[in-house]
DNA sequence: GCAGATATCTGACTTATGTCAGCTATCTTC
DNA sequence: GAAGATAGCTGACATAAGTCAGATATCTGC
């Protein structure tokens, strides 16, 4: 069983890497070699600070330095001394950067358009490819503070507010779930945190402020694919540190014995259960925790 | 919708690179450039003949000729010219070359082992991957030829019979089919394919015969990940051409109800249905079909 | 304002990879 | 056995990518 495991994922890397030998060369194909396509992607993606790109594109200095040259050479990009530091240097599209930049993206949206119309069950593929993408790319998960109003937002909202309609028996409907309050989740009332994997959300958490030394944990969400990667408690503790960096001593929330994962978790990180705080017609279980 | 789609897809793409850009310098850390590394793997998977590696690899005649002597020159391999075409060279892997390819097989193996170790549902991550694998690896599926009695050949029959007990309400036991007549599947009686898609067995069909100008088509199989790719149609197309060329004109075959979508195939590629002729527990319809 | 740290750039170099024309030995066909 | 095709090899060259040691300008802390 575990040695047809690992043939399994071994077949799995050769077809991947054969294709996506494939995917990378759609970066080719434009007469520019893929260190450079690479580059000039990555300052389409907004990354300006030449330090930035350095990092995530793992080029050594000397190299990106030329790399940029010949961008600049072929007026895709200027690039100019920082503002408030001059020593660093950030790059910017021009109008034929920008430009070429999205000529790359079409063909990148092409190929993938072009995987999905061969498959007999694209909505599958795209879960499988979702659940692997999650599990190779646990590593570089990250979240981030969010405006709760933004369209990633409403992405992750409309997910939860999906699942939550398959979890309970008598269905959701949001709107009786009351009106969202964008200001009591940002700060300084409150704060919202999006997990992202790749530049997808695939979780997000609200802390609910009202001005006052206790809030609410809302609408906790976590992607089917990347369930048990322990992502709730990133993004309950990221609530939790934002919490006391607002003032903030007691949490509260309230849930539904359809959920029963989530029970178990909060039991398991300090919650205690505590009687009913509010009339929300959906939940049947509330949990308080203190902290600091 | 769409855009979604793109995106996820994209983002997949991304994840799959840069974690097998890991994978593949896992072909690395051996101090060996990764072109040299890929021509050792070929010669260590039986690739012999150097136009079948340059083929296998996309090398330029050229550049592989320079690769062979530095692996000759290491001592890994040795090149003979062929026995039939003294034109052609073939390489072989010399005592310490197949060290090294082992070497490299472990290497990959851990780096498999290690994404299952982490992950906290493997099943579904292998699943995942296998769908993933089929759908972008559906142009290198080949069909080969395989002796009926080998280690493929079980793996296939065993996953066959278990969906069939999934399938069946009341199960299935493969001992009450009857034991398997191995030369009936072999040439000069018959026949048996295999599908590959890189290396993992992904389909099947035996085409029984009994040296007699009809012959049976048994345990056409395909493989949950692969479905909807047409390879139950390409198989099937195998087993005809054989029977075609051992002189075969009708084909038969017996199958369950529970099985509509194979049913609903045969009907579609010029299969009809005939009584009974044999007295099988399992099946309860019965086709026929005139080649030619 | 000075010492040391930092960010980027330049030049000089190496390695991996790919391309191409022409060479040699061998095979196939007539 | 000669003509042409084929397989692989060699030499000459090109490009992509990476490495590293300074050079230069700027910032930070004292």
């Amino acid at each position: 069983m575990t040695s047809d495991s690992i043939a399994r994922i071994r077949r799995f890397n050769r077809a991947v890497t054969t294709e996506t030998g494939a995917l990378d060369s759609s970066f080719l194909g434009r007469g520019r070699p893929l260190g450079v396509a690479r580059v000039l992607n990555a300052v389409g993606h907004g990354m300006t600070d030449v330090a930035e790109i350095r990092d995530y594109l793992g080029l050594d200095s000397g190299l990106l330095s030329r790399i940029l040259r010949s961008l600049e050479g072929e007026g895709l990009i200027t690039t100019a001394p920082s503002a408030d530091d001059a020593r660093r240097r950030v790059a910017t599209l021009t109008e034929a950067g920008a430009q070429e930049y999205q000529a790359y993206e079409d063909l990148s949206d092409a190929q993938a358009q072009n995987i999905l119309n061969r498959h007999p069950k694209p909505q599958a593929l795209l879960a499988a490819m979702d659940l692997v993408a999650s599990a190779l790319g646990r590593d570089r998960i990250d979240i981030r503070e969010c405006d709760p109003a933004g369209e990633d937002a409403i992405y992750c909202f409309n997910l939860y507010f999906a699942e939550l309609s398959r979890r309970f028996e008598e269905g959701y409907d949001a709107v009786k779930a009351g009106p969202p309050d964008a200001d009591q989740m940002r700060r300084p009332k409150g704060a919202f945190f999006i997990a992202y994997s790749d530049g997808l959300p695939i979780g997000c958490v609200i802390l609910k402020g009202y001005g006052r030394d206790w809030a609410e944990i809302k609408r906790l969400w976590v992607a089917d694919s990347a369930r048990g990667l322990g992502l709730a408690h990133r993004l309950m503790a990221a609530a939790e540190d934002a919490a006391l960096s607002l003032g903030i001593t007691t949490l509260r929330l309230d849930t539904n014995h359809r959920l029963p994962e989530a029970i178990a978790m909060y039991r398991k990180t300090g919650w205690y259960e505590i009687p009913r705080f509010n009339d929300d017609p959906y939940p049947d279980h509330f949990f308080e925790k203190k902290l600091g």
